[in-house]
DNA sequence: AAATTCAATTGATCGAGATCAATGAACGAA
DNA sequence: TTCGTTCATTGATCTCGATCAATTGAATTT
């Protein structure tokens, strides 16, 4: 979802001179991790709540559900920021879907700035807000959405982060695997699968490789979506 | 969810002198609202995002889909405080599940605070921090998990939330229906009822009325969760 | 207390998506 | 290039939860 773009008009909304992201705080105050495709992030400072901000590559945070069910909870995309806490339930990881580079930060680190510059703070809140808007049109998509809704939805939502657009067709180089979009999705593989064909039957994709994609009518994918923009 | 404990537990990981919630700011600055039962949450400033505190009753924060679907995004009872934007694709609604007591505060309104009280800006966070975590834990669950699990983790998130609890039995008063239940857990009432009637079968919970429900064994009933605790 | 109404339960059947199973296509390594 | 492995697609069947349809029961009104 375009977190950039809420985050500034929150920001804004508040704020007579907005900034910009959290990200030159946190690339400021937090470890520097590279890691390799796979591979889960481990951060040395361990304290929790984190925010992490991706530089390159992409990733993902993940639940898990007993031993073999597993949710995604959130992508994180090149210049994207993502937060979690870990004293919950839940065991979250972050794990790289591609080799990226990050920088993580504890958000009690982070606050200690909040005293400093104002503005940090503000923008934190927009950040965390921004999350929290995420996360909760995920809840309508896997609490009310058929499959053919929530593919759709999936294509759109990277389409505005990733995808190179050129009159009206849009190019997208997934990296993630038909697994992870399915665990994202609350859906199986082949679910996934037989509803990209679906959509390619139609005229709606093409796809070349694995992760090559082409969107040639995203208006129709977006009446697919039931929900109005 | 613990929102409560969550909060606190955060809150003093960065803070050597914790304070209590925020809603002392809020009730000081919002506005106050007795909402009849079934009725939308108006606001006159109308500016979003708000944050809204619960002084008594009981609320639902809902997302339309389409016409007839609807996703209850999360529940809000007495003492507990609930947030979001508008600025989204889905439509939001704050509804009355009872006749309660609510004050609502626009953000940009609280943000104005922040550089006076530097701990608000913390508390706010951590509050924005536990609201993501709950609702990432819902995904877990709409995403990955059976009705049984849903219905079973529905009553134990309650059961922390409202209940009398006395000597491993806990009393619940249902402020919802059987539809806000299924609506909030991404299934039908029908499902609901029959997963309420095989806990009943099974001897795990007893049911008075429509509204009050006696959980026998927590125990038992947590085992049926599949998760740690 | 009887009547009315609406919510909850229970039963019967259906279907979307899961599961099981096989085939086919990409990609990496030698 | 060819081999081998892994991932994606497609097909066949099954199952959990949805849908359709009564029935029961609780709360409210008269």
């Amino acid at each position: 979802m375009p977190a950039a773009s809420a985050l500034h008009k929150f920001a804004a909304s508040f704020s007579d001179e907005p900034r910009g992201p959290l990200s030159s705080e946190v690339q400021q105050l937090g470890e520097f991790l590279h890691v390799p495709v796979g591979e889960i992030a481990k951060f040395h400072s361990s304290e929790k709540p984190l925010i992490v901000f991706v530089a390159s590559g992409a990733v993902k945070l993940t639940a898990q559900v007993g031993l073999d069910r597993e949710q995604i909870i959130a992508f994180g995309f090149r210049e994207e920021m993502i937060a979690w806490s870990e004293n919950s339930r839940v065991p979250y990881e972050l794990q790289a879907l591609t080799a990226c580079k990050i920088v993580g930060c504890s958000l009690a680190e982070l606050a200690k700035t909040l005293t400093k510059d104002e503005y940090c703070a503000e923008r934190l809140i927009a950040q965390l807000l921004s999350a929290l808007e995420d996360s909760r049109e995920r809840l309508v998509l896997l609490g009310r959405m058929t499959a053919q809704e929530r593919v759709a939805s999936f294509l759109l939502d990277l389409t505005e982060r990733i995808a190179a657009v050129r009159n009206g067709i849009a190019v997208l180089d997934l990296p993630m695997s038909r697994r992870e979009i399915a665990d994202s999705l609350g859906l199986t593989i082949e679910t996934v699968s037989r509803q990209l064909s679906q959509l390619r039957e139609h005229g709606i994709l093409q796809t070349n490789g694995r992760s090559e994609l082409v969107i040639l009518n995203l208006d129709q994918l977006c009446r697919l979506t039931s929900r109005s923009k």
